[in-house]
DNA sequence: GTATGGCTTCCACCATGATGGAAGGTCAAG
DNA sequence: CTTGACCTTCCATCATGGTGGAAGCCATAC
């Protein structure tokens, strides 16, 4: 099968699976006489595990260490867990940290209600909104 | 106080405290005579604050809103509110997903316990994972 | 034959969050 | 006056995870 067909039956963009590919992610495959890359079914499971896996929080370099030891032939059950574990670990940290700070702005909008709103300049104002604007802009949010 | 000594305090390079002012994360300090960057000790706190947030996960986009509306506590207004509102429900999604992706962890972890290293040998590279992801598929996520 | 679409490579670029080095100015001590 | 630590700016580079475009094969349809 060729690079574009993968990407259909994947929904993985042919672009991304030559860039999973240089990226060491994805092995290299077959090449049909004219130089095409020509894929087995494997390919599709193996991409199906990377898509899961990114979607499970794990990094295109953890990734492919577990397929790096999956294809010397050891069980890489083990180390996933241990990645999986690692990252949990990680993603508690970061809910913690995130939970503090949303606490900090809890208290910034507690302390900001009550505040006469007459005393709101519109030149300060706007300056804040004027950086969100052109965040909204550059960033799509 | 000179950028050394300021980065000393907190811990942040000197390099990394000029490319947060570059980057709009930190005001412009004074300036001495001789051009060098001059800092109060308010730049001190907001370095650490700076350093805080970055470190629950924030971006420096978002910091510098958060800074901002620190920087205009005085003076809260409807706008500032609003923005602070929104911000603590950007934090709030973000716990939300990182508490997801906790949970898809755990289960992760959960279903690894005890698994079969013999189901590690299948054509996937790691069923520990892809178990997951099409079970995840088939409920339409 | 040629148009079209798909494939190839390579190089560049985007954002994010820095870090490194070069070249030079400033300042206090010896 | 010289040395060395510190400061300045600017440009380049790194890692991450891609995206974009150009130039050029390849295969098929008309």
């Amino acid at each position: 099968m060729q690079i574009g067909q993968l990407a259909t039956r994947t929904g993985v963009p042919s672009r991304t699976i030559r860039f999973y590919e240089s990226a060491g992610v994805l092995p290299e495959p077959e090449r049909t006489p004219a130089g095409y890359r020509d894929y087995d079914a494997d390919a599709i499971s193996r991409l199906l595990f990377l898509r899961a896996a990114k979607a499970a929080g794990l990094t295109l370099a953890e990734i492919a260490q577990v397929i790096a030891l999956r294809d010397r032939g050891e069980s890489p059950c083990a180390h996933t867990r241990q990645l999986l574990t690692a990252k949990h670990t990680d993603v508690t940290d970061r809910i913690r940290e995130l939970t503090a700070l949303r606490e900090e702005l809890d208290d910034l909008i507690t302390a900001g209600t009550g505040f006469d709103p007459a005393r709101c300049r519109s030149d300060d104002v706007c300056s804040l909104i004027t950086v969100r604007d052109e965040e909204r802009n550059d960033q799509g949010l």
